[in-house]
DNA sequence: TCGGTGGCTTCACATCCACGAAACAGTCAG
DNA sequence: CTGACTGTTTCGTGGATGTGAAGCCACCGA
């Protein structure tokens, strides 16, 4: 694992994006800018010009401390509970089949038919059921900052919320 | 809650002081100096002379990382006192019995079965003997602020209440 | 540009089962 | 005898899962 460093505001996309996958980031910003407001855990910042030794010694801290705190990734552990940070919620079994799902290829899109066979191993019921599943992960979801992003006759993508973002760093 | 401004290294020890006791801590290091290695989440660092607003960003993404670390664990004595901050109660027996096991997976979910095997080493009696005596306990530990939470399907899971949380931090 | 259509979202039910809770009864110690 | 502990029965409530149907919206073709 490694810490990517990010020229901040310019690159605030590939910030978010990374952000998203709980990826580690370090913020170069520059002599005039505003430090920006760090959206987790595994996110610090410096001034440029920083020394190697200053960049190294950041980056560093940002490695430790998600080794210690467990990832911002949410985590789904084997009883159905769905931890991200320090919140937690419970999903049934079928909620939490597809949630799995998404979760191996977080931040990725998941087609339906995949998302299907894993929520349903021995054929899926209804069609729709699908849809009403994913309704209901997302809303079950939505309070660990987690959302659910369609992506229209593709599938569905897991990823980090950005509204949440804001609200846990204020 | 407030960040301790330390000068670093020369206040070393009120630094360590300060991280015994879980007190946020922010280190100024002059230009020269070597970079120090965090201790924890609590604690970062800036290289002075540094502006104002740079320290004061640093000091509010400390409080924020800090929020929701530090859960303090209750204590079960061999002799069925349970123990949480300055309160305690007493368990009877089989309570006792389901509690450990409750406590030995503190924060993770317990099967019923698990749950019922602790309790009832023996042979667990009917079906609803567990529902009742689980009730009894949760009944009995409210007041230490401790919940058990349910995991519908799943088992149950032992935690600090959030409510009483929010009321020892304020 | 105007409909249409497929794909997704959302709501309203219906069913089934797990768990919660009360009320009651048996046992045992002080 | 009294009260704490334990276990059982019973009933109610709410969660989990599926289904049908209505609504929205982007996109495509005429």
């Amino acid at each position: 694992m490694d810490v990517a460093l990010i020229s901040w505001p310019s690159d605030a996309d590939r910030r978010n994006a990374l952000a998203a996958q709980g990826v580690p980031r370090l913020l170069m910003i520059d002599a005039d800018d505003a430090p920006p407001t760090l959206v987790d855990c595994f996110e610090d910042w410096v001034r440029l010009p920083a020394s190697e030794v200053d960049i190294a010694a950041r980056c560093s801290a940002i490695l430790a401390r998600s080794a210690g705190h467990g990832s911002e990734r949410p985590v789904l552990d084997p009883d159905g509970v769905l931890r991200c940070g320090t919140e937690w919620v419970s999903l049934p079994p079928v909620e939490a089949r597809l949630l799995e799902a998404l979760l191996d290829r977080f931040g990725a899109v998941v087609s339906r038919d995949a998302l299907s066979r894993s929520g349903w191993p021995a054929g899926a019921p209804g069609r729709n059921a699908l849809d009403v599943h994913v309704l209901r992960l997302r809303r079950r979801i939505a309070p660990l900052g987690i959302v659910i992003k369609t992506v229209r006759s593709r599938g569905y993508l897991l990823e980090r919320g950005s509204a949440l973002l804001a609200v846990e760093s204020a």
